[in-house]
DNA sequence: AATGAATGAGGGTTCATTCAT
DNA sequence: CATGAATGAACCCTCATTCAT
């Protein structure tokens, strides 16, 4: 992120989540951000140099936000699948506490966005990153099999995510026993095969 | 879909898949849809009452062409895991080769639209029905483990959808042998386990 | 009128005054015409060369009708009074009887279309030129007022039309009486004083 | 009126008067109206969310000028017969020398406008209603005949518009002894006959 | 005579952005 | 810092008209 985390800045960034979630990037103008957020036009601009520049760092606020949520409380005491199920388990509670958030990621992940603003988010630390770093140890330690790591990183998301979106759009019920079904399945998967 | 399949309208849904995928729905007006397809803009009206109803239409014809790519040359004497292994190949196939669809489809799945559209395309045959029926069946013969369907969707296409993404836009090589690790961990989060 | 009034001019005619009536001249397209009267769009412009054109001629259309209603029937060995009477009371009937050409012809005489048809209706006879001979007829023999003939005519229209607009949209009922009440009035007012 | 009359609005009205005017309703795009009152499109949606909306604020505006400009100067000493004359002279008088209002009201009063707005201004005093409060005012002092309001405001309105409609359009003079000649008419037609 | 698919200029409207206060 | 009136390019869509059949 570019913008110092004012209150100001997080109210916008609020009233923006929400208007995005139920109308769409397009579907929201900033004269409705703008009026969510009680300030003027002007002192979004004042903010941000242009509506893209808005959704970008609200990208970026995102990201760290369900990093630093995964990653808190970190106890590397704990055994690797115990740790695999926490994170997992992590993501989809924070999305799901966060639909919002949610809906907004989907929406900028499947939007020529993500490639403008690439160079914006990429070197930093982020949850994907992080995960990814987690599976690596994995593999390190022989607990995951030894695959491409991309493969590794984007099914375990992947299922993650499909799973969250049929919880929210859907009707999947957001139960203990359902979670942990669908992270044994993604763990069956990449675990190392005896 | 409620559009004959006439030649001048897959030129028009040829186009916008073209443009959707490089510029987003909101990056491609009508007026380019119609430059693109060498017809007036009248012209797309006269199929397509608004631009919301063919991106709609469109999403129907691309579930119609993978759903029939997938399922045709069904062997039904072939083994589940084989069959399984096909369909996710195919799936996977389908979109690397027709990456315009892809992106297409994610956009709108992760879009409005996708809700205001539910009653157009829900009733239809879809490729995540078939699957779903695919998916049915084997839970029934102890293949898969019985455990929610839409945990069982949502876990293969999530897994398939992430690899095509990665495939496209980032670093991953769709070989064969990729394509089979996917499938593999998939299968092994999946199967009846013993 | 320069078209031949075959059975299918007269469905146009009439689908026109009904989507006019209920929709004003530019909420009514030719396409929408064209589905009332269930003939193709070509079909209009083969006897109309142009919607301008179709509404000038329905125009002419309407005051030949009107006209023929009002002086059918005429008895010359009325009262002069009587005659008048007859005269406004014919008028209001018409209109009332067909209230898609009241609200059609209301609309033309205060529409940009009056100055550029001008030409097209003004040679021909029509209600109010009838009138106006039947008005100069009045003065001539002393039964009217000696004053300027366009104050006359249009005061008697006038009247007559506002009372017609009362009883179609407002809170008027035709009655016998109120037409008299009205008629009553203008005749007091144009009348020889004696 | 829901908008202030700021000098902007004021000459956003003119400018549509005049363009109404000359090509009607349906002639006068807002970007002429942007045009030729020097102002931005945006400019006009900023005070007015549409075309129509501008429309009807205008034909409030215009009945509330009328409205003004008969009732200014009140003289209650003079006699019903005196006032009357000078209602009617100045209704004449006021569209006369605003004949943009006067075809545009005209315009107005007879479109779908009229309908679809009439919750917008019945409420609010008009120029019709002060004059129906005179006239009844005149029926109570036995100056006027006794007869249905709707009958009696329609005739004196009717007569006057027609009498403007024929000088402004017409080959009738706008003089006072014109002038007086129809008032006379209707004057007779509705005062208390003895 | 009759059809209706095709055209595209032109309309109403939106909304990211600017800038004077 | 904050405001919000003003801007105008660009969008979606309409509809009178044409013309090949």
């Amino acid at each position: 992120m570019n913008v110092q985390l004012t209150e100001k800045i997080e109210i916008i960034f609020k009233s923006t989540l929400e208007l995005i979630c139920e109308k769409g990037f397009h579907g929201t103008p900033m004269s409705q951000i703008a009026k969510q957020s009680d300030v003027a036009i002007g002192t979004i601009y004042h903010y941000f140099p242009s509506k893209d520049n808005l959704i970008i760092e609200l990208f970026c606020y995102c990201k760290q936000k369900i990093n630093n949520y995964i990653f808190s409380d970190w106890d590397s005491t704990l055994s690797y699948k115990s740790r695999f199920y926490i994170v997992m388990r992590k993501f989809c509670a924070f999305y799901l506490e966060n639909t919002d958030m949610f809906s907004f990621m989907e929406q900028f992940h499947n939007s020529p966005y993500l490639e403008i603003s690439r160079n914006s988010w990429e070197k930093n630390l982020n949850e994907e990153n992080n995960i990814m770093a987690f599976l690596y140890e994995g593999m390190r330690i022989a607990e995951l099999r030894n695959i491409n790591i991309y493969i590794l990183t984007s099914s375990c998301i992947g299922v993650a995510t499909s799973f969250a979106k049929k919880v929210i759009y859907g009707p999947l019920e957001f139960t203990d026993e359902n979670l942990n079904e669908m992270i044994e399945i993604i763990w069956n998967g990449v675990k190392q095969q005896n």
